[in-house]
DNA sequence: CGTTACATTTACGTTAACGTCAAGCACTCT
DNA sequence: AGAGTGCTTGACGTTAACGTAAATGTAACG
């Protein structure tokens, strides 16, 4: 049961689809991430809205702030974006690139000098084990 | 100019070498992470608390709350010398281990989506500059 | 002794990304 | 008509990690 082209989803059935609140998909309104249009007083997201939707919370996954995200937001919509605002987008993604390297490599180093520790706390502990008997 | 074993230091100085606020080493104080000693109302950093603040800004750089990081250094410190607390620390130890694995394969995984992406949006930017002569 | 330069505690302010009511339309079913 | 459900717009609450300001203390300098 695949969403199709045109179809147009309420805010609840957003909230299944993409496992956020109603509050989240608003409040991303009113920061100018969405803008979903309206039957009467009601919110209807089209395929669009949906993509980008998609964009913000792989964006969040990277740890870019709602803020950056907006901006990145343009990288991807080329369209009517003129070259020097495209280009700042690029150096955006490149910087927190290298952002997210280094706290992987950092991150990697921890991970094994916490497991150093660990051992040694674990060797201690059974030797405390077995002097009890 | 290193820092001997047994000089101690004033908050400025602290704030100096480590690149830290003085409300910042208040705060931690406040949270229990440190504990210098006084000379009258004045703080006095050990190396002790010099080691403590070196890991408490490495757990920041790791993305740690401070909370968790308060609990992380009772494992690094494991003057818990009775045995149901060795114990306890060990395990959270472990889980933060996990904790830091699932969190190092998630970045590695975001990492490599954003290589791709911003290989595109390199190119796109090439072909435009390209166009533009 | 006064001033300058830091130090202290107390307490309210800030930002991000929502959560949590509250009050009120608009339908639909009965 | 009444009840129920879902949606709407406010608007205040929350958490983390400090910032910032006010009032006060104290040590050294000249």
């Amino acid at each position: 049961m695949s969403l199709s082209e045109t179809e147009t989803l309420s805010i609840r059935q957003m909230c299944d689809a993409y496992q956020v609140t109603a509050r989240t998909l608003r409040f991303y309104e009113a920061k100018e991430l969405l803008s979903p249009i309206r039957a009467g007083s009601r919110r209807l997201y089209t395929k669009q809205d949906r993509a980008r939707l998609q964009l913000i919370l792989r964006g969040k996954r990277f740890g870019f702030s709602l803020e950056d995200i907006r901006q990145l937001l343009d990288m991807y919509n080329r369209n009517g974006s003129n070259q020097a605002q495209l280009a700042r987008s690029f150096d955006l993604g490149q910087d927190r690139l290298a952002q997210m390297k280094a706290q992987r490599d950092e991150l990697s180093i921890a991970i094994t000098e916490l497991e150093v520790e660990l051992q040694g706390a674990g060797a201690a502990l059974a030797s405390l084990r077995a002097a009890a008997e």
